[in-house]
DNA sequence: TGCATTTTTGACAATGATTGTCGTCTTAGT
DNA sequence: ACTAAGACGACAATCATTGTCAAAAATGCA
């Protein structure tokens, strides 16, 4: 059914760079770091292939307030802290919350529970 | 500090429309609205008075894939259980999670905290 | 290995919601 | 009314993302 990926060096140098960073980056910050890594990718490449590889479920994806982030997949569920000025990631998780949310759309009656949580915030790093 | 809002044509206008209204509606949708309604008013003045409507508290936002919808803001602060089928909503509200989030976000030395949370699920009328 | 076939690439244009500009018009207050 | 602070709106600008399509690369097969 789904269209095997071909390997190419694009796709590779994309998630070389991928697997060697810890946070979110956009898709032209990526485009950037490979440009500058010599590894020079297509803008519209970094962003077909950014996709699939989110729809393939190797990355995570973080829509902010005006535009997506991307970062390898980590391994638990878990939500994102995300500092409004440098994009400084840290991942909590919240138990409760999990709970919380399966509890209140089972009492509406829903099924196939899934949710999405991120908080923003400003860092300590970014204030005077 | 903050500015009182005059009295306009254009904001009432687009309160009123809004208050007959049950569902998210686009910033364009809106517009469209108005000038049917004879009401005409510029889209440089929608979108700006609903983000200032929404600044106020007075309206609901919810940010879809591509773009913001607005509507009259029923109750205080909540979140949104989203049907994947019909796309029915349902307002939930969580002091448990508004708590947690803010707890988390000051632990870690954040400031300015705001959130984004919405439970997807699937309804009972879109199940067999 | 050579060739056919299909996918991928990338430079560039196009999209489209949202924001900025700025001269003109309104409002609120005296 | 008169004035100063806001507000309006037509239009231009922004900007991440998507579309286009001919050229280039990858896969498969003989």
């Amino acid at each position: 059914m789904s269209t095997p990926l071909r390997a190419t060096r694009q796709r590779h140098a994309v998630a070389a760079l991928l697997a060697g960073l810890d946070d979110f980056r956009s898709a032209q910050q990526i485009h950037h770091l490979l440009r500058e890594a010599g590894e020079s990718v297509g803008l519209s490449t970094v962003y077909r292939t950014l996709q699939a590889m989110a729809d393939a479920g190797d990355l995570d994806v973080l829509k902010t307030e005006d535009e997506s982030l991307y970062r390898k997949c980590s391994t638990s569920h878990h939500h994102h802290l995300v500092c409004r000025g440098c994009n400084r990631t840290e991942e909590v998780d919240g138990p409760t919350v999990e709970r919380w949310a399966d509890r209140v759309a089972a009492e509406h009656g829903f099924t196939e529970i899934s949710h999405t949580l991120e908080i923003f915030g400003t860092c300590t790093g970014c204030r005077g």
